[in-house]
DNA sequence: CTCCCGCGTG
DNA sequence: CACGCGGGAG
């Protein structure tokens, strides 16, 4: 049998589960629905109507047309205490049926942004992701700034399409060798570069890549590393996501958010981006980087690629993402959203088309 | 939209 | 063991 209980002191009944709904939405004094958060829980503790039950919480989904997937209805079955994610779920619903006041606005951050970047510092301070041991960023902190500049675009360019601690074995490989500035690997044998960075992936285009710029860098830069966007942009193998981060990292010169597949991916799950005022996820990083740097403010430009990076990797994964160990889930459009198996391409689309 | 390439995962 | 992730280039 299928009961909702906000904990085992005081269940719900079945009308205060669904006044509570109605009336939490417009007055939204609490994010949160539970027992412990109401001074006074329940006038009639051990309340005589029923407990909701699946199907009757099916009903009154469709009703105020929320999705609420199976999913969602087992993850409150197994634990009692996510309850408290269905009032946000629902007020989501809410937002986007009165539409007015969930699409974002240009520039305008969304609700609870401060609340939910907090969230998600406070999980990753507690959860140990690979970007903190392998932050490409500390390629070469111990050299001089040029050559120190150099390690960055190196690392940059082999952490493209690379696990982290591959991309840092290949750097220590090429550091151990001398391999590490613009001018030996000018004078360096493509093949030995090829050889030391592998098993970072597309080493061959990239090893070719390694030798181009190394020359133009020689040519153009004296041997260091442009200091504009558009000059990183124009070199072999570097795109936007590297050259902002490049920018960041070498030059500290923050020209715009260095956004990559997590950073993207999670922007659109916490409906933090959109197209141009649209309810429409972004469809690329480019859009919302655009999108992201519309409101965020600058000073968290930086820090926000480790951090989602980081949550991306640990809780906020590509397919299942661990909403239920995930503390803003209450904030986020999507959580318990996404189907289990991964027969995704349409089903994702016509998921999305929805969202 | 496809290819590049190795590797982790289901 | 097949699939899919991951930036950039074409």
């Amino acid at each position: 049998m299928f009961q909702i209980r906000a904990t085992s002191a005081s269940s719900l009944s079945k009308t205060q589960f669904f006044n509570t709904y109605t009336r939490r939405t417009r007055m939204s004094k609490s994010p949160t629905f539970s027992a412990n958060s109401d001074p006074n829980p329940n006038p009639n503790p051990g309340g005589s109507d029923a407990a909701v039950s699946k199907p009757e919480l099916r009903v009154f989904a469709r009703r105020k047309r929320l999705k609420m997937t199976e999913q969602q209805l087992i993850t409150v079955e197994a634990k009692p205490h996510k309850l408290d994610l269905l009032p946000d779920i629902e007020e989501f619903g809410y937002r986007n049926e009165t539409s007015s006041s969930y699409s974002i606005d240009i520039g305008k951050p969304p609700a609870n942004w401060e609340k939910v970047l907090q969230g998600i510092r406070k999980m990753r301070s507690s959860e140990d992701a690979p970007v903190d041991s392998m932050g490409c960023e500390k390629a070469g902190s111990a050299l001089p700034p040029k050559e120190r500049r150099f390690a960055v675009l190196v690392s940059s360019l082999l952490s493209s399409q690379t696990k982290d601690q591959v991309t840092h074995g290949a750097i220590q490989r090429l550091l151990q060798n001398g391999l590490l500035s613009a001018d030996a690997i000018d004078k360096g044998d493509e093949a030995t570069i090829k050889s030391l960075i592998y098993p970072v992936g597309f080493y061959t285009r990239k090893a070719s890549n390694l030798k181009k710029i190394a020359k133009i860098c020689l040519a153009k830069y004296n041997g260091d590393i442009p200091s504009s966007l558009e000059e990183l942009l124009s070199l072999p193998g570097i795109g936007p996501k590297m050259a902002h981060l490049v920018m960041n990292v070498a030059w500290d010169n923050v020209q715009g958010i260095c956004v990559d597949t997590h950073v993207h991916r999670i922007c659109n799950r916490l409906g933090w981006v959109s197209r141009a005022g649209k309810k429409q996820k972004t469809s690329n990083p480019e859009e919302t980087r655009e999108a992201l740097q519309l409101w965020l403010p600058k000073e968290e430009w930086v820090p926000i690629n480790p951090l989602l990076v980081g949550f991306g990797q640990t809780v906020c994964t590509p397919l299942r993402p661990r909403c239920g160990v995930c503390s803003v889930s209450e904030f986020c459009p999507s959580a318990f959203k996404e189907t289990s198996s991964p027969l995704s391409k349409t089903k994702k689309s016509g998921l999305s088309k929805k969202l």
